[in-house]
DNA sequence: CTTGACTTTGAAGTTGACTCCAAGGTTTAT
DNA sequence: ATAAACCTTGGAGTCAACTTCAAAGTCAAG
């Protein structure tokens, strides 16, 4: 069993943000101690990394809640977590597309830009920065 | 000339956002009208696309507003544009990777469940999410 | 057995990127 | 010439995801 403090060396978070995760529903502790010490176990390690991995592609605290909630209810079926994946992975590549695009000019223009000597008035990359055609969406 | 409504119109975005710009220096009116209508040329309308997709790509208005005032400062050298490019794609590439690792899972996933018939218990959606391997990076 | 590192709670504060509102002034269409 | 649709400012409110704080209890090392 991991107090607090381990599980948040273990998951690179702090323990604030652990009992916020708490707070809203993501990960409660497996047990306490009579002195009221938060403890967990080794699964609570694999859920803050996972949280952290859904967070970087994009989904909020509030679905990955969802998500980890659909697991316990045993009366919902598959299908709920089918579609919120289908509509998510959508957005992932989406997504995906949008952040490659950006990535190919900032990767021709780091090499137009290579001798670093042009003033910024005609530095090409703010000059295709503008160029850029996407879908405009935002991020979350 | 474009009124702020017009402009937001083009642009997809609220007024009140584009005044939200113009506050946090991002994107001035080219003149205003004697009565204080603010009036923007069409380069506004390829910023505030610029805007949108860098803030698609994960950019902060905040660094947003950097490049875009180094454009306009002519003392600065293209290097300095350059090493921000560099630092920007690295971390652009490096959550590219985390959300294909996760795009791969969620195609399999949702294949694997195709059916939708499976108790959420065995959902092999969330089983797998658990076992993504990732940077464990946050978003911005 | 004391010192220092750790933990508890609850509440308030922070940041980013807006959004909403009130109380007006301006333009445009009919 | 008047109603509808637009614009102005300043400030407050919202939301997510934390962080910081205060005041106090607990545990581990020497």
């Amino acid at each position: 069993m991991l107090t607090i403090g381990k599980l948040a060396r273990a998951g690179a978070i702090s323990t604030d943000a652990l009992r916020y995760y708490e707070r809203e529903g993501l990960l409660v502790p497996a047990s306490k101690t009579g002195s009221g010490y938060r403890l967990y176990g080794e699964d609570a390690v694999r859920r803050v990394r996972f949280i952290q991995h859904a967070q970087a592609c994009g989904f909020t605290l509030a679905e990955i809640r969802e998500l980890l909630h659909l697991r316990q209810s045993n009366s919902a079926c598959c299908n709920d977590v089918r579609s919120r994946t289908i509509e998510k992975k959508l957005q992932l590549a989406a997504k995906i597309r949008s952040m490659q695009a950006m990535s190919t000019v900032l990767d021709q223009l780091i090499n137009e830009c290579a001798d670093g000597t042009q003033p910024v008035d005609d530095c090409p990359i703010l000059a295709a920065l503008e160029r850029i055609e996407g879908d405009g969406g935002r991020m979350s």
